[in-house]
DNA sequence: GCCAACGTTGGC
DNA sequence: GCCAACGTTGGC
């Protein structure tokens, strides 16, 4: 077993908040359509790897919380269902294109870690959040900028 | 609600 | 395989 991972992983919290995940203890992580985020989850996520669960499309947006992967990638099934927001033909139970991984609920920040605050740090400057248009749903943090954030969410 | 950027799609 | 059109993301 290798060292866990570090992640910043995106909601709108009008869809998924980090209080329904509080709410529910853990979620499957379902509805990622973007190559690249799918291919973080199914090839580098372990169970372990800590995740910083980041409001967007919020007021403000920002980090709410620490979740933590409890399940590896599996197919995702909302992309075979016709009726599901995110049906995707091309993905089928015999070929399945799609993955998520299960998140259990860690902590919910005292404090909402808000983008500005994020961008004010120097030494977050290589968070790849807070990079123009970058609009990646699932993005690898180093272990020192996720205990940099850590340390803001807990503070006051 | 606007809009810039970017990924994906599909006609050729 | 090019590239224009389209849809989505997400900060503001």
């Amino acid at each position: 077993m290798s060292a866990i991972r570090y992640w910043l992983m995106k909601s709108e919290p009008e869809s998924y908040s980090i209080d329904d995940l509080k709410r529910d203890g853990k979620t499957y992580w379902d509805g990622v359509r973007n190559y690249q985020a799918r291919n973080f989850m199914r090839d580098q996520m372990q169970v372990g790897d800590r995740v910083l669960f980041y409001h967007s499309n919020a007021e403000p947006p920002g980090v709410a919380g620490i979740a933590e992967v409890c399940k590896k990638a599996s197919p995702d099934p909302s992309a075979w269902d016709p009726k599901d927001h995110h049906y995707d033909p091309k993905s089928s139970r015999e070929n399945p294109v799609w993955v998520g991984v299960e998140l259990k609920f860690v902590e919910k920040f005292s404090h909402l870690v808000s983008l500005p605050e994020l961008r004010d740090h120097p030494k977050l400057r290589a968070l790849l959040v807070l990079k123009p248009f970058q609009r990646l749903s699932v993005q690898p943090v180093d272990k020192a900028h996720f205990e940099i954030v850590e340390k803001m969410g807990r503070e006051t």
